[in-house]
This record gives C-alpha cells, structure tokens and sequence, in this order.
DNA sequence: GACTAATAGTTGCATTATAAAACTAAAAGT
DNA sequence: ACTTTTAGTTTTATAATGCAACTATTAGTC
C-alpha cells in the first residue's frame, strides 16, 4: 500500500477520515444526497473514471453509508443509509466554508432552506450545551476512557 | 497517481474539498488547533512522509489556512488562520461522526466542551432560522445565482 | 421471440502522487 | 569550535489513479 492507513491511530477524526477522506467519496455521497444514485448518472455527474467509482461505491457501501437497490425504475441505485444521511452537518460545514471563501463571482451557489418554512438554515456552528453559540477558542478538549494522553484545543 | 481537478466544477462542495478534502490536511489542521504546530512535531505525530508534509503545509500555507512564524521558542511553527479556524465546525463533525460509529471500546476518545461552563458542546446539528432541529429530509438545496441547474436534496 | 440499446460494470495499460530513506543547510545549544 | 536540533530536499520504488476499450446483463422495441 502506498497509502498509510488511518485506521491505527486512535481519533475519531482519523477513523472517519479513513472512511470518508478520500477525494471522490464526498461527493459520490453529495450525489446521492441529492438524488443522483444510479451508476452511470453519478460517472457522468462527477466525470470519475467508472473503475474508480466502482471502487468508492463498493468501499462506501460496506462500510454501510450506501446500500444497493432495486430503485422504481426497476434500475439499480444507491441510497444513502443513516449512517450517510448522518454526514449531513459535516457536508453543509463544507458547503458553507466553499462558499465563503471560494464564492462565485455571481452569488450564492446554493441555498439551503427549511423544507416547512423555507426560509435559509442557520450557518453551522458550535453551540454549548444552553445553547449559546461558541468562538473556536472557547471549544477546549478533554481526553476521554478512549483515549490516554492530554490535549488542548 | 493522477487526481483530476475539481476546481472546474461549480460546487463549492468540491472547492472546499480540492483546498481541504485530502487525506492528510485535515489531520494537519487538526494538529495546528491542538497546539502541536512545528515541522517535526506534526510529522511524529502523524507518521507523514517529510516531503509529502512539506507540501501539504505549503499548499495549506498557500490557501491562507495556515501562516508561518516564528514561536515564542524562536523555532518556525504554522498557526491557523481565522479561515483555518473556521473549519471548526467541519472538524467537530468529523470528530462526532466518527466517535459515534467507530467508537472506541473503553468509551469516548475526546471530549469537546465550553470553557466557560466545563459542560459538553452540543451535536453538530442542523437548525432552521428560528432554531429547531432539523432532520436531514427537511432540508431542501434551491439553487442561486451562482448556479443553474435545479437541485433538491 | 429476436434484435437493439442501455446499463453496470471489468480489464489492461500509462501516468503520477505517495512513501521511505538518506542526505543537507541553517540555526541553536554547549 | 563543536555537536545537536530543526526544517526541510533529493532520490528511488511502488501503488493508486485515470483512460479507453471491452463485456455481461437487463430492458425496451418490432
């Protein structure tokens, strides 16, 4: 292997970005997440060489983001589990961060918005337990039973 | 190994990701906030090849994640910037994801709390404008004028 | 029911990013 | 003046990626 693998270290960010880290996989979810999930469609919607898809298809549904159907039009696709509709925070994160400092010169690229009310979502952000939005300085970590050494944020 | 660029693609998904979305940025980032921010400390850390840190830390020097400077010990150290700051909440959720489904046997691995109150920071969490919680079927993707085609997650 | 087209991959080969180790230049410490 | 540490660079190998062509299965059409 070429590549050194995550799965070693002990952090819970290593261990998903084993899984999820990889260049196409993101947006193989993003795809589906939007409705995109047969085969051919996300080939074309990503331009991924089909090898390469099949791979990170394969990868992410035995690690249970995507499972394999039969869809309506009687054509297989790829459907996001829990597990995957899960990462959804951590796509907007990216959304918001890409669209912040890497806007388009002729506005938002897109706008997620409250399905009932429809009205834009709240930037994500990080939020104490009483609700109060937090400054990254004021996010410390504390090493928890999984973990042995002391580290600050 | 080759990598196609996804700087052609107008999804600011897939321009967070071709600044950010490699395997071993984040680790990086991640590093930096930890306070572990020398050449040869984030390299022990993370068993990186030299040349390939040295890269990604120019690279991430380049994007204005990072800056270089001299440490109180006089030695070249790389701190986050406030755009590598915001990348907060994309670590946390990462973290999250991660402690939830691949958790470690003896329990949490890290804890992130308020340093104020001591107390635990909330899930990484979707909200709408007037603050509820919402499931990842309610949010729906409308297109701006950064974009054309219609999407809806 | 045979023929055609679309779908969902697989195979083989060329390219290049990653990795591992050894080497180097500059600064810091003694 | 000497050694050690630091922060990289250089060199070589290997494996992941990308591309194009090919294949097997399913669906639709006459």
């Amino acid at each position: 292997m070429k590549h050194t693998s995550f799965k070693d270290m002990n952090c819970s960010l290593a261990q998903s970005l084993e899984i999820v880290g990889e260049r196409w996989s993101l947006l193989i979810i993003r795809d589906t997440a939007f409705g995109i999930r047969r085969f051919d469609h996300i080939q074309q919607s990503l331009g991924i060489a089909r090898n390469i898809l099949t791979q990170r298809l394969s990868k992410l549904t035995n690690e249970g983001i995507l499972v394999k159907a039969r869809g309506k039009a009687g054509r297989m696709e790829y459907q996001l589990t829990d597990k995957g509709w899960d990462l959804q925070p951590l796509l907007l994160s990216l959304f918001q961060w890409g669209e912040k400092y890497q806007p388009h010169p002729e506005g938002e690229r897109m706008c997620f918005v409250d399905s009932t009310s429809g009205n834009p979502i709240q930037p994500m952000a990080v939020r104490s337990s009483d609700g109060r939005l937090l400054k990254s300085a004021d996010v410390w970590a504390k090493r928890g039973p999984g973990l042995n050494k002391e580290i600050v944020q």
